[in-house]
DNA sequence: CGCCAACGCTGCGAAATCCGCAGGTCTCCG
DNA sequence: CGGAGACCTGCGGATTTCGCAGCGTTGGCG
């Protein structure tokens, strides 16, 4: 909780703006401050708008306005999350997928399929992978032969069904 | 408030305790009531105890103890979850390792390295999967050449690098 | 150069939320 | 029967959230 983002000199909150951070070259500019907010919501999601300012060096407002921009903007979300096989899904499995053709288009129909969390595209001998959430044998055996398999431009596809998961965080920035 | 005595089945929270979904099956006992709690969090981390309580019907101080349950025994957790890449890391990339002899003294070693975002085993041609965060290439390349392939029992691994995360969600359960 | 709109931060009450606690019910034992 | 434990409700007081007015800076433009 100690993060010395708040030096001397970039005390003004002001200032930030103008520090372009080395490491962000990406799309929505993130300044130093946004970061810290991330960093804080990443500990605790429900924690208060005030104590965010004091550890980032803003006010209240200001943090809540940003809070609001970074939501809106779909930079980050709020959520509770937790281990599937805790909570009544007990299939789980991260699935492979060979794609011949355009990967995007694959990419978009694993996307709208709800029991996919998790799609990504790839380099490396797979193009796409995918994570499946499901409620038991069955239905994951439906999803994979059924569904991903008869996609346009799926050529094969290889499955990881989930023993136990062992760690899941989400405090990049944190360490 | 006289306990009405037929209201409409499981309108009595009190009820929820002894419903024991047939579903999960595992450790933690969650009942139908707290499956609620955590999706209206799934859907909104920052949503008020009220407005949860009257979604699933308690007040909002059982929520909040229920809440602050959950959180306590890890079943959940609220946090905020980002792109990384948005955020300033710029590479990621799933791994998967080949394990002889103990898997679970490799995934924990695993576990302990703040570079692993989430680390699974599974079942398949790999024995264990891990998701890894880095700045760059040469963090990656360290972290797996002179860190991860240096675990003892890690026989050998391969590495997916992502290239663009399409879709990550968590709302199991709302669908 | 000066004007003005856009942007982002601050400060401040009012409204809503969070929090701790006392009290009640039900169940499970010894 | 009596008591411990789990869980819920209700209720004030403390805290937080929310909306808005005001202000300094930046950047475009006549």
């Amino acid at each position: 909780m100690h993060s010395e983002l708040v030096a001397s000199r970039s005390a003004d909150p002001r200032d930030s703006r103008e520090i372009r951070e080395s490491r962000n070259g990406s799309s929505p500019h993130l300044d130093a401050v946004s970061l810290g907010i991330i960093e804080q919501l990443q500990e605790d999601g429900r924690r208060p708008y005030a104590a965010i300012g004091k550890a980032v060096g803003l006010s209240e407002a200001a943090v809540r306005q940003r809070v609001q921009k970074l939501l809106d903007q779909g930079v980050m979300q709020i959520v509770a999350v937790t281990d599937p096989l805790t909570v009544g899904f007990r299939r789980q499995a991260m699935v492979g997928i060979h794609v011949e053709g355009d990967v995007e288009s694959v990419a978009d129909a694993l996307t709208s399929m709800s029991e996919c969390e998790y799609v990504v595209m790839t380099a490396g001998s797979f193009d796409l992978m995918v994570e499946i959430v499901c409620e038991d044998d069955d239905h994951l055996l439906e999803v994979i032969n059924k569904r991903i398999r008869l996609i346009p431009g799926v050529r094969s596809t290889e499955s990881f069904v989930y023993l136990k998961l062992k760690k899941q965080t989400y405090m990049w920035g944190t360490r």
